[in-house]
DNA sequence: CGACAATGTAAAATAAACTTGACATTGTGT
DNA sequence: ACACAATGTCAAGTTTATTTTACATTGTCG
C-alpha cells in the first residue's frame, strides 16, 4: 500500500548467530529464494503471515526483525 | 498466502478502552471500512504494514493485537 | 582452469490484499 | 413511523506480494 515505511533485519540476522543461505531461509519459511531477495533489497514488505514466519525462524519477536517508520535506517 | 494463521483481537480492542468504530478506525490507519470488516471476520490477513498502523492506532505492540498459530483461537 | 554454491537481477504470470460502490439489517432516538 | 449510525455483505476492479523461469556475477575449491 504504502510507500516504503517498513524495514527488516533479515540479511543481517541471516548471518550473526543463525549463518544461514537466502535458499535456506526460503525453504524454512516457505518462500521462494527472490522473495527473501527482495525483502532484503526493500522491494516491498512481505504480508503479515510472512512476517511472523520469517520472525520465528529466527526465534525472534516479530517487531525485532522489522521495524515501522522513524527506526527505519537502524 | 497460507490457510488461516493469522488472527487478531481488533473488534475487542474497538471497544475495550478505545471505543471506536469501524469508520473511525479505517480513518486513523488510512483504509476503507470494507478492510476492517474483512479483517474483523478473518477473511484475510493485513499486510504487515497495515499490521503496524492498526497497532499503533491501539497503542500496543504489534503482537498484543496479531498472533500467528496455536493462540489462534482467543 | 572448470565446477559449483551463493547472490543479484529482471520480466511475465498468478494470488492475495485493498478499493469502490451499492444495498441490506439492526438498533436507537425523535 | 421516520431518520440515522453502525455493521454486514457481495461483486468487480486495481494494486501489491509472491512465483516461475532464466541468466549474470563473484568467490571458493578441486
Amino acid at each position: 500500500m504504502g510507500k516504503d515505511l517498513v524495514g527488516n533485519h533479515i540479511r543481517k540476522l541471516r548471518f550473526n548467530d543463525n549463518e544461514m543461505t537466502q535458499q535456506q531461509l526460503a525453504d524454512k519459511v516457505g518462500v521462494t529464494r527472490q522473495t527473501i531477495v527482495a525483502l532484503e533489497k526493500g522491494n516491498y514488505s512481505p504480508s503479515l503471515e510472512l512476517a511472523f514466519r520469517i520472525a520465528r525462524a529466527f526465534g525472534l519477536p516479530l517487531e525485532e526483525v522489522f521495524f515501522y517508520g522513524e527506526d527505519m535506517d537502524q
